[in-house]
DNA sequence: ACTGTGACAGCTG
DNA sequence: ACAGCTGCCACAG
């Protein structure tokens, strides 16, 4: 069963363009469902549709969502590597952590 | 209604 | 970057 707010989510999963990936919360965000990142991740476990790009899908942090070395970590880290995402230690290059409260009022010394 | 669990997020040390 | 804690939402028992 899909319920409307379902469908907003898997649009935004799809919206995802390849060789890029988004944050479970952001997902949410776009489908105008802001805090509802565990709803994404339930649709997500519970999502059948291989046609989904369900691997463009990563941690607010950019890491992979599930243990490294599991199945589906290891096959979330190869789709990636297929679009040229640069995956190192689970992690995906590009995204950075939340900014701490030191850089935001400090700013990055570089 | 309460409790436990999970493909999460944000802040703090 | 890493670990710990708290807040959050949805679901099953």
């Amino acid at each position: 069963m899909e319920n409307p707010a379902h469908r907003r989510v898997i649009a935004a999963i799809r919206a995802i363009p390849s060789g890029q990936v988004a944050g479970y919360g952001e997902v949410a965000r776009r489908a105008g469902l802001p805090g509802r990142a565990r709803m994404v991740a339930r649709l997500l476990a519970d999502n059948d549709d291989p046609g989904l790009p369900w691997h463009r899908v990563v941690r607010a942090d950019g890491r992979i969502a599930f243990p490294a070395g599991s199945d589906l970590y290891l096959e979330q880290c190869r789709r990636l590597r297929a679009e040229d995402v640069q995956v190192e230690a689970g992690r995906v290059r590009g995204m950075r952590p939340s900014p701490s409260l030191d850089e935001h009022l400090w700013g990055d010394p570089g």
